[in-house]
DNA sequence: GCGGCAACTGATACATTGTATCATTTGTTG
DNA sequence: CAACAAATGATACAATGTATCAGTTGCCGC
């Protein structure tokens, strides 16, 4: 039973938005109105959306939004830690696990849209080997697997692999 | 002595670009006069370019090119797998090792702009695995490390690490 | 509370990046 | 060399992201 979650959305993703917030304070980011209306529209929807997806979701309830301001509020989120962009789908998506600090990879699924943060330690440890043994001093991780997700993968094919 | 090769650049760029086109033909692309262009400039020029740029680059010899024509040209010689594209900044770089067909990675000095391509087994393991852990079959990977390559990093600070 | 400064916003305009469509041209193949 | 598929040219447009600057808001010390 997905979608459960969506009868009573304001219970569980209340307390989930307090959360946030509270993060995006320590982090030494000011939580503003427009902030917190991208905060919670991320958390409503439960997947990616692009700037443009936020604005429209954003200006029935605040006519004044524009670009620049859905910007500025997920380039502030993105400093905080709780809000990721998926480079390779220029989207924005709420962070996983928001209380560690990371640089995590993400799992697309080019079927159904889902994204799976992960931190694999492997993957970590492999990517910075790699960056020091071509002499670079890293400061960001680009780290995107696009595929099909096991669920939507079962319907097409038995073949495993 | 760097940037020595500018000087005979239709010398050794004669040699790569032939061997760049034999690779194209091979894995079933047409390689068209736009397509021809589109290689040439990357190759002149040595480092990632965004498509705009490339049509800047393009205009002067041929009037007629388009950002669409850029794209559709972009789109086949990365088929061929002799161009790759970099997600986290759109731009477009030549490949540095197009006889092998791989899923590299890219480090991208924010300094010098430089992109170097690794083929790095650990890496290629490690999101592999994670793929699987995660139920995913992947199909495309996705990794760009960004930061200072050591030429960039060395005026700036001794302190290493 | 409140004065003042820095941060944020609103508004506008614009820059960059990428696509859709369709008539025409080109290239390949039998 | 006819015919069909692929690529191009032209135009228009869609999507994504930024610059600027005047005005407002929030925070901090008093």
């Amino acid at each position: 039973m997905p979608k459960a979650l969506k009868t009573h959305p304001t219970r569980a993703a209340q307390q989930a938005l307090e959360r946030l917030e509270a993060l995006c304070l320590e982090r030494g980011q000011r939580l503003t109105r427009q902030r917190r209306a991208v905060l919670c529209q991320l958390l409503a929807e439960g997947r990616a959306l692009s700037a443009y997806e936020l604005l429209e979701r954003l200006r029935p309830e605040d006519g004044r939004s524009t670009p620049a301001g859905v910007y500025r509020a997920l380039e502030s989120l993105m400093q905080a830690g709780v809000v990721h962009r998926l480079e390779s789908t220029r989207a924005f998506i709420l962070c996983e696990h928001p209380e560690a600090p990371h640089t995590g990879q993400l799992l697309i699924c080019r079927g159904c849209g889902q994204v799976v943060e992960a931190e694999d330690a492997r993957v970590s440890a492999a990517t910075g080997r790699l960056g020091e043994r071509l002499g670079f001093s890293l400061d960001q991780r680009v780290v995107e697997l696009t595929g099909l997700c096991g669920r939507c993968r079962a319907p097409h094919a038995a073949h495993a692999q």
